[in-house]
DNA sequence: CCTAATCCCTCTAGCGACTGGAGGTTCAAG
DNA sequence: CTTGAACCTCCAGTCGCTAGAGGGATTAGG
């Protein structure tokens, strides 16, 4: 199970480009690989499923804080996953509300867009909206 | 018309907070206001309405680069609006997109919380989700 | 007129989560 | 052994604010 890669292998197999990797491990949210004896990082299949539990967080909105309290809670597979859960619906939540906003702002923005009679810009509405209220 | 507004006036008539007015004034996207005579920012009614239009485009999701440009279209009136009608329906494009996206990460979070079986973390499926893939 | 409370000033640094560049070193293929 | 790609570190920048330190201005009340 040595898989031996290099930092852009990994990014590769990833997904996470190779300063964001460097990034992760800088703030302590990847573990440190070995080097190679010229200095270069030399990552595991370990970091490899690592990485990519943050790479799926990340894309699932999760920010690194959270993403670190969820990887120290699977680290500890007998604790309840309580902890895990209040984290994840919160996240759902969180994003339950920023749809609601997105499709509030839709909605205008559809209104302002079909409104544009193409004319001057005296009379548009995209410029109007904005300026009214 | 004299309003004659401080920046917490204005701040409260814009719902901008102070800092976020200064920081406009900074980088060039609200006019500089005149001074009293001891040194205090002294707000009018065109500010009022400036400040309004920057705050109702960031709430519509606009980036401070396209409030920029679409202020100057504003201050000429005769021109075409093709621009700012470009500009919206850019802006509406982008927001079908993270529509599209969030819901495919509710969609996800939604299941994650549903399965989870509150036991300990080892079956958990909040973190098997993250760890998958 | 004085005082106290509240506001305001500038300047600097920090947030989250990266992203990019400069300038130099190491690796792997041929 | 050479070459070119990939790697290294360090620093600075992105976006849109936000917060704090350490001071000066304004204003309402007594």
């Amino acid at each position: 199970m040595m898989s031996d890669l290099s930092i852009g292998a990994l990014s590769r197999q990833t997904g996470v480009k190779v300063p964001t990797i460097r990034y992760y491990e800088s703030i302590g949210m990847l573990d440190e690989p070995a080097r190679s004896p010229g200095g270069q990082r030399r990552y595991g299949a370990a970091h490899l499923q690592q990485l990519r539990f943050i790479r799926h967080g990340r894309d699932l909105g999760f920010g690194l804080d959270d993403l670190r309290a969820l990887q120290g809670l699977s680290r500890q597979p007998d604790r309840s996953c309580d902890a895990a859960d209040r984290i994840a619906r919160q996240q759902l939540a969180d994003v339950e509300r920023r749809l609601a906003g997105l499709r509030a702002v839709r909605k205008e923005l559809k209104r302002m867009v079909a409104q544009c009679s193409h004319g001057v810009v005296d009379e548009c509405h995209v410029i109007q909206t904005l300026s009214d209220h």
